[in-house]
Parts: structure tokens; C-alpha cells; sequence
DNA sequence: CGCATTTTTTACCATTTGGTAAATACACGA
DNA sequence: TCGTGTATTTACCAAATGGTAAAAAATGCG
């Protein structure tokens, strides 16, 4: 549970285009740890156009040619967060379990989205502004890894209401509305920090437990 | 039903900073649509800071200089449009009466807000945009209209709960889930497209009325 | 028409922005 | 300790950006 955190804050080693081709060097690994971390909170709050390179480099700490010399250019900070963020970002749905027993699979996916929300918001924000902007950087990686794996699961959804172990409703839409549910707490945060007082995520969890619970529980099953 | 349309592209008068305080001539009034409209597709893409006078100059037909004639700055046409769109934007929480019937109230609370998601996408992107970088612009306008309004209307919610004529859950997150569920298709439309195929926003109809009915249909009240 | 007002264009400007080149400082193993 | 490759800084640059001034063009009204 929540392992996506130490796996989101992993070194990266996919893209090393900017430094020399070998071993990278502790210096490497610690400045370009530093540098993701602060495109990530720039790029999660004014998307890639909005921001700069001169925001990410004092949030880093570094100068300006600092950063062009661990990343070759300022797009490619961007695509090195977007692929990092795949990776992390289709697990909790992978992991839902054809074998399992459905309502669990279900209310544990939506538990895992949430956890996801609350500790990586910035993550959230950054895909969101993607989406947002027409994913010009993402639509492949959407297409290749995301599509197929929702079709993948609609149909192992589909199967269980098919037999019985699901109240039947339409396993797209389920999923959209468990996505949008779960992301609106981390990308909508500034909204909720002025109507909301108390412990939101708590809250969060026992009400979405409950919305897919009354929506998924099949006839005649109820607690 | 659906009149937020007419009225999200009435002109503005609300801030006439730019040209001369008189009434507005034709002219005028004929360009600052023009511009806002512009202005709407570019802001609601790229965010405030990602968007530039360029873009909206070309998009909206005009010279940049041209624009400056019309609003005294960038930032003049970013207000107008997130104060235009407020007007609109809770609107259909204000319809929700209290002295409806509950569930009727909610469902077509939830039906007005898809309606918004697809006919004002643009305006439903420039909202996310704006409250994903933090609302730097409008959190004055959300404490002041938005925050009373959903302290209201919960309390009606609440009261709809009390007294069993809907079952019993958290009606703040409730709102957060319809809010979440219906602007998804408009914010995050981009990947929709890409995953979906079929009459996206029919099945949305039909999926979001059988996902709320089941949450707050009180016992004993089964279809 | 004639003329004042409104609108648009042209020509700018200072700052910011993404990015580069080369010189300098640093780390670290032989 | 020295030297070599690594890391950082300094000094730039061209393009883009938000914005201005003033001239030119269009509008419209008596």
C-alpha cells in the first residue's frame, strides 16, 4: 500500500540526454532528483507553458545554465516528469485483481486513487494540466499504456456484472467517475481549502466507500 | 433549461476600463466579444501565465496594440472573463430549491451541471485552470458568492437527510462528486477522446442519475 | 460634405525567456 | 599533490512578450 510514493521519488535514469552517457555520478543523481522535484511543483501549478526555467532553477537552487546542463532543454524536464508519472500513475489500476472479489477490487482501486491524490498531489496536478492543455505531450502514452488497460479492465468489469457479482451499470463511466472523484481532492484543492474545514480526506474515503458500494452492491447483498 | 447559454456570451459591461465610460458603440461591443471569446480558448488551454496576447490577437482577428485598446492588459481580460463566468457558474446550484422534491433537486442539479460540462466546456477549463494554479484570481470571488452558497445548500441537503427524505451521507462530498463528475468530461475531455468511442455525454446522462440515485434514494423507495 | 471622435496601424521599448559559449571552480582518483 | 574530467558561474544572445506613443485611417453625425 501507497508504495507509489518511494516509487515516484526514484532516481531517474529513462532519459539521460543532458550529462555524459555513463554511470551518473552522486552530484548527478542528487541535482537531478532536485531539479524534477522543483519542475514538479512549477509545471503541476502553471502547466508547461506558464512556466519557467528560471522559477524551476531558483526552486531548485541552481542556476539557470546549471539546469540546462543536466536536462538539454526545458521541454525535456517536462517529458521526463509526464514518463515518470505513467509509470506511477496506471498502477493502482493494474493492480485490481480479475481473480479478487469484485466489490473489493473496486472500493480498493478507489482507495488507492485517493491515497494517490493525497500524496502525490502534485503528480495529479501535473497530469491534469496536461489533459487539460489537449495532453500534446501524453496523447501517445495515453494510446499505448492507458487505453489498453482501461479496455483491458472494462471487460473484466463487464464480466463481473455480466455474472451477477456486480450490480450492472456502464464500467466506463465507473471508472471516469472514479477518476474524477478521487483527482478532484488533489486537483481542486484550492478550492476545497475555502469550503471545506474538517478532515477532508477522512471524510473523503467514507463517502466514496459508500457512493460505490450502493452503486456496485448487487441486489440483494445489502449490509 | 440550458439558458446559461445565452447568457455566458452576453456582452460585458461589468468593466469598461478600457475605452471611454460612455456607452459602448457597436464597434465596442462587436470587438470586446470578439476578444473575449479569443481570450476564452487561450486562457482555458494554456492557463494565465501560459497564454499570450499573441495568441489571443490572432485568434480574435486583431492586433495586438488593438486589444490593448479594449482592455487595458492582459490581466484586465482574465478578470473579466473569470467574472463573467462566475455569474454563470453557480447558477445551477442556486436553482436547487428547497421546497422541491429532494431527489428530483439533486438529479437535476446534477443534469444542469453536465449540460454546462458540454455546452461551456472552454468555461469549465478556464475555472480548473484557474483553481489548479492555486485561484489566485478568484479566491475572493469564491469565499464571497460560492462558500455561502454551498454552506446553504448543504444545510438544506442536511435537512433533506434529517428528516429521511433522502439517505443519509456527507452532502459537502456529495457535492465535491457532483462537481467532480460532471466538469471531468469537459476538463478532461482530451483523454476521453481517447478512450471513448461511444455518445460519451448520453451515457454520462444515464450513468450519473442511476450513480446518485442509488446513493440518496432513502430506504424502501427502490424503483 | 466637413470635422470631431473613435478605431486601427505602425513603429517602438524594456523585460523576460529559453538557450549557449567559454571561462572558472570543484571533486576525486592516481 | 597533481591533473583530469565534472560541475558551476559569468557573460551573453536572439526571440518572445506585455505594453506604449503617436500617426493614420475609418466612422459617423451635424
Amino acid at each position: 500500500m501507497l508504495n507509489f510514493v518511494a516509487k515516484a521519488r526514484q532516481p531517474m535514469i529513462t532519459t539521460p540526454a543532458g550529462p555524459p552517457e555513463k554511470k551518473p555520478s552522486r552530484i548527478q543523481l542528487r541535482n537531478r532528483l532536485r531539479i524534477l522535484d522543483a519542475a514538479l511543483n512549477v509545471f503541476s501549478q502553471h502547466g508547461f507553458r506558464g512556466a519557467t526555467l528560471d522559477q524551476i532553477a531558483k526552486e531548485a537552487g541552481l542556476s539557470k545554465p546549471n539546469i540546462l546542463y543536466y536536462f538539454s532543454a526545458k521541454e525535456e524536464i517536462h517529458v521526463t516528469l509526464l514518463n515518470q508519472l505513467m509509470e506511477t500513475w496506471l498502477d493502482p489500476l493494474i493492480e485490481m485483481d480479475s481473480n479478487g472479489e469484485p466489490l473489493d477490487e473496486i472500493l480498493n482501486y478507489v482507495q488507492r486513487k485517493l491515497d494517490m491524490a493525497r500524496e502525490l498531489p502534485r503528480e495529479s496536478r501535473l497530469f491534469a494540466n496536461e489533459i487539460l492543455q489537449g495532453a500534446p505531450r501524453m496523447t501517445p502514452h495515453l494510446k499505448s499504456d492507458l487505453l489498453p488497460l482501461v479496455n483491458d479492465k472494462c471487460a473484466v468489469i463487464q464480466d463481473w456484472m455480466d455474472t451477477g457479482k456486480l450490480a450492472p451499470t456502464n464500467p466506463r463511466h465507473l471508472m471516469y467517475s472514479i477518476w474524477s472523484t478521487t483527482q478532484h481532492y488533489a486537483d481542486f484543492e484550492a478550492q476545497l481549502n475555502i469550503i471545506s474545514t474538517d478532515d477532508t480526506y477522512v471524510e473523503a474515503q467514507v463517502y466514496l466507500r459508500h457512493l460505490f458500494t450502493n452503486l456496485l452492491q448487487p441486489a440483494g447483498h445489502e449490509a
